[in-house]
DNA sequence: CTGATTTTTTGATTTTTATCAATAGTTCTC
DNA sequence: GAGAACTATTGATAAAAATCAAAAAATCAG
């Protein structure tokens, strides 16, 4: 299994001194299957690396939730718009399966930041990976039909499908539910 | 109209040596009514500040295209995920009115990244606020249907509207351009 | 293990939106 | 300023997907 130290050595030689620094500053936690990472109304003060399970971020939207990601094992995770403006989030981060998580708080990582810039370097090349998927999701939304935005799916991300509920899926590809499970019949 | 300086300024107190140094190695350019910033295929090595203009972002997809985003005057723009990686883009920008813009190449913000962390500093601020306005347009476009998507832009750019053509508009907020043009006639 | 609860599938129908096609309006060029 | 080229509107129809409803399957709790 990959360490948090394995998966950012990679996005940049940045000297070991600073990483051990960062990496005294996380805190380990276990959230059961169900649990939840952050809930809407929250402020999220942390920012998790999941060392290990699945979680599902959603917004609520009447009484039915719409799935806005799926995160995994080796991926950074916090509801960003929250973290970043330090304002409640609008969105649910809930475990799929338990998740053993390293986390840091805010304020620790601003004021790792002003101490060591290597690590805000690191951060924003981070920020950068994830801006960039981000669009990349957005633009796949707007290229691809229903049946093809689902067989992409499969293709690059099977383990959503093992791991989400239809419904959960669904919303995710934007439709009904109804609809993913007759392309699923279809395929 | 604002300067460069002033939005910079805003992000946060960064000396002003700094931003200087940032300042200096802008490039003044001009971009008339239908050129182009950057072209599918191309290696997008320059982010860009809009002092003045209008600029549309967009894919190819069979013989038609894609509306990803309108820029104005005060913001940034490049075609990211090329910018980040500096790989061609998939992105063509064009400027749908003459353009005044200030150019920074990629080689030079990142030798000012190294010397000047405060410039990187700065640059995650910016990287933060547009990582979440890309996030807000991913679940508006999930929470809406067709006409309350097109009322929630004329609500809150209404300079898009005026601005840009209906089959522009209309592959922006994911419609056909048919589907558009009822909609604006029904209200 | 078994009944209860939840999730998924399947069917019938309606709604929404896309597509195709023709016309009207605009703007660009010479 | 007239004709050409492009853009927008409107209409008719088709296709895609949502909704409503019920049955089947899977999962959970005791």
């Amino acid at each position: 299994m990959e360490t948090i130290l394995n998966i950012l050595q990679k996005f940049s030689n940045i000297p070991q001194e600073s990483l051990e620094r960062f990496v005294r500053k996380l805190q380990e936690t276990n959230i059961p299957k169900g649990g939840f990472l952050i809930r809407e109304g929250e402020i999220c003060d942390r920012l998790s690396f999941i060392q290990k399970g699945f979680v599902r971020s959603y917004y609520f939207k009447d009484n039915k939730d719409i799935t806005i990601s799926f995160s995994m094992q080796g991926e950074f995770i916090a509801s960003m718009a929250s973290f970043i403006s330090q304002k409640p989030s609008y969105e649910t981060i809930e475990a799929l399966e338990h998740c053993h998580l390293y986390q840091i708080s805010y304020q620790d990582l601003m004021d790792l930041f002003e101490k060591d810039s290597h690590l805000e370097h690191l951060y924003r090349l981070i920020l950068e990976q994830y801006y960039v998927a981000l669009e990349e999701h957005l633009i796949f939304s707007k290229f691809k039909t229903a049946k093809e935005r689902y067989l992409e799916l499969m293709e690059n991300q099977p383990h959503i499908i093992q791991k989400a509920a239809v419904g959960q899926i669904a919303s995710y590809l934007d439709m009904s539910l109804e609809t993913l499970s007759r392309i699923r019949a279809s395929i």
